[in-house]
RNA sequence: GGUCCCGUAGCUCAGCUGGAUAGAGCAACUGCCUUCUAAGCAGUAGGUCACAAGUUCGAAUCUUGUCGGGAUCACCA
């Protein structure tokens, strides 16, 4: 529709002025709320052409459109703006085309292959708050993308050895008289994690002690006896130490187990798992290759680095003098192994919080500089910090919000309220215990998830998470009526089904907005930003609402018009749930 | 100091490829359950869109500068 009322607008200015203009100039957009009509044309730009008024411009182009164009039934001008009012039999047909289309919305296969990375978890402590928005985000993003038609890999980077996963090992050689996640009945995450704390508070007690001798604090950090230990147990795990790599098998393994189970209540799953210890020696090659090549540089020392002075950044180093890798130098190797895996991939997305914009910024240039065409599909979809109402979460300070801890409690707080209101009474046990997390769940994940991903965010751990108004549950109260109302119809053997009847407004504007799923879905795609399908779905919701509680449903009383509201909100529960799946939010049939 | 991000109602956020009188939710206040689920709906109140210039018929939106907040520029990961 909207594409041709543009071809017609520039087909009305070369009639009309006898100007061939390029589309770009028709604007296009939905009618605000105060004023008559369903789409706008914004006819100020045409104003140099046609040499007229902005009224009277408008007032030709829109007879031009009502005489050309069938379903443009009517028009009126308000200063430059041309509202058009579109025949309501086009929104019958757009609705029909919705219900028939059982995937509305998703698009054809596009032919494009994405991976997105999604998790990097430390295998020395349980997650938390920030890794739950990193992960929801990413997976949302990652059904964003497979809706717009590509595939997709999800996949985390395991980050399983080097010196933190040490420290929580030595501790629990020290002080863990053989205790296991089972003996003590923890979850092995929050067992090892324990221990890291463990490490840090003997780590403390002897800094103390030695600055109290007289040393600086510096040196004392590296000179406490305990963090010496720990590195010399790395450089036992480097060279292949058997008992050492047993008890890292051994604490990782619990970890995972944990791990496991936390993935398994946000709802979230993995394509591919890859694991540093695998990779923490790729790219050595590759940057030995590119010194040959002289991409990079080599200092006195034999330090080898790469010079970004033509982008603006200063020198990065890729090679420590003994050889040992940084951080980057993995991530160089990593990125390429996953091009030669997945040679067809379109396109890298790492989900990684903002901190580490600048280290994108430098591995992507370094890709580029290295000759790797591919590098211009690498994403960095950089998140925010969460930060609490004090300021950032420090776990050494036992500030960081747990993520199965929050998670426990807001499947508490829907469990509450659920109570409260009693719409469940006839569920069973198991039936209630799914209904409370699924809503506790939908608190948490559309909180996340509806804040523009690169905006940072506040959140206050005291003040239990909302789930009135723009929140998961609200939207998931409406799906539930909407579900409620289709069987109470079904019982009285009504149908739904569309057909020609006398329409009210409510009705056509949340034809409008079913109509506008696709592009947001596109859009959201883009953007990479599971935020613009929330305040769509929000919207739609709302519109909603305020239909049920306005319009009779099942009360009509001429029955085309109450089977055609029953099919309306029929499509309209479908585009809800669809969106929401997206986002890894479930909708229940009752609440 | 260099680079990047952010600043919209008391709070949390939309709107930002320039368009009409800047919108929601929470909190506050007023109505609405003998009628389809009140986790709802309708309404009232709340704004110098950080500030200042500039471009434009038109700026919350684009440019520049100022102020305020954050991140980063590690032989840490």
């Amino acid at each position: 529709m909207e594409q041709i009322i543009v071809d017609k607008t520039v087909e009305a200015i070369q009639l009309l002025y006898h100007h061939s203009i390029d589309s770009k100039l028709v604007q296009l957009q939905k009618t605000k709320k105060e004023f008559v009509g369903d789409l706008t044309l914004v006819v100020f730009p045409f104003l140099q052409i046609s040499k007229k008024s902005p009224e009277q411009t408008a007032t030709e182009i829109g007879n031009f459109l009502v005489n050309s164009v069938e379903d443009v039934e009517n028009y009126n001008v308000v200063k430059g703006f041309l509202n058009l009012t579109i025949n309501s039999n086009h929104w019958f047909s757009v609705l029909n085309k919705i219900s028939q289309d059982s995937n509305f919305g998703t698009f054809s296969d596009s032919g494009k292959v994405f991976m997105v990375e999604y998790a990097s978890p430390n295998t020395n402590k349980p997650l938390h708050l920030g890794h739950l928005r990193n992960i929801f985000l990413g997976y949302s993003v990652a059904n964003i993308l497979k809706a717009n038609g590509h595939t997709v890999y999800k996949t985390q980077v395991i980050n399983d050895r080097g010196i933190h996963i040490c420290k929580s090992m030595l501790a629990w050689q020290k002080y863990g008289n053989s205790e296991t996640p089972v003996s003590t009945e923890m979850k092995g995450d929050h067992f090892v994690g324990k221990y890291y704390v463990e490490f840090d508070k003997a780590y403390k007690k002897e800094i103390n002690e030695l600055v109290e001798k007289g040393m600086d604090k510096e040196t004392a950090e590296k000179e406490a006896p305990i963090f010496k230990e720990a590195q010399i147990m790395l450089q036992k795990w480097e060279s292949g130490d058997e008992n050492i790599v047993s008890l890292w098998k051994t604490m990782n393994s619990w970890v995972y187990e944990g791990f496991d189970v936390t993935y398994k209540t946000m709802g979230v799953d993995f394509d591919e798992i890859y694991y540093e210890s695998d990779t923490y020696l790729l790219g050595k090659n590759y940057v030995e290759q590119g010194l040959k090549n002289k991409i990079f540089y080599q200092k006195e020392d034999g330090s080898i680095w790469c010079s970004l002075k033509d982008d603006k950044m200063d020198d990065k180093l890729l090679l420590r003098a003994d050889g040992t890798s940084v951080y980057i130098t993995q991530d160089i190797g990593t990125a390429i192994e996953r091009y030669k895996k997945h040679p067809s991939l379109n396109g890298l997305i790492y989900t990684v919080g903002n901190e580490q914009n600048h280290h994108f910024k430098v591995l992507f240039t370094l890709l580029k500089k290295m000759g790797y065409n591919w590098a211009e599909g690498c994403y960095h979809l950089s998140y925010g910090m969460i930060e609490l109402p004090e300021g950032k979460m420090k776990s050494r300070e036992g500030t960081v919000v747990d993520a199965d801890d929050l998670m426990c409690s807001i499947i508490q707080d829907a469990k509450t309220s659920t109570q409260e209101r009693g719409h469940v009474e006839n569920l069973s046990e198991t039936e209630k215990e799914n209904l409370y997390k699924m809503i506790g769940l939908s608190g948490l994940k559309y909180y996340l998830l509806k804040v523009d991903p690169k905006k940072g965010m506040v959140f206050d751990p005291k003040e239990s998470i909302d789930l009135n108004g723009n929140t998961g549950p609200f939207i998931q109260y409406t799906y539930a009526r909407i579900q409620s109302l289709l069987e109470k119809g079904k019982k009285l053997n009504y149908i739904a089904k569309i057909s020609t009847v006398q329409s009210n407004e409510k009705e056509i504007n949340l034809i409008k907005l079913m109509n506008e799923y696709p592009s947001v879905i596109k859009e959201a795609g883009v953007n990479y930003s599971p935020a613009i399908l929330c305040n769509y779905i929000f919207e739609l919701v709302k519109e909603f609402n305020n239909f049920y509680q306005t319009i009779e449903i099942l009360r009509e009383e001429n029955k085309s018009k109450l089977e055609f509201r029953l099919a309306l909100s029929e499509n309209v529960g479908k585009i809800i749930k669809s969106g929401m799946n997206l986002m890894g939010i479930e909708m229940p049939l009752k609440m």
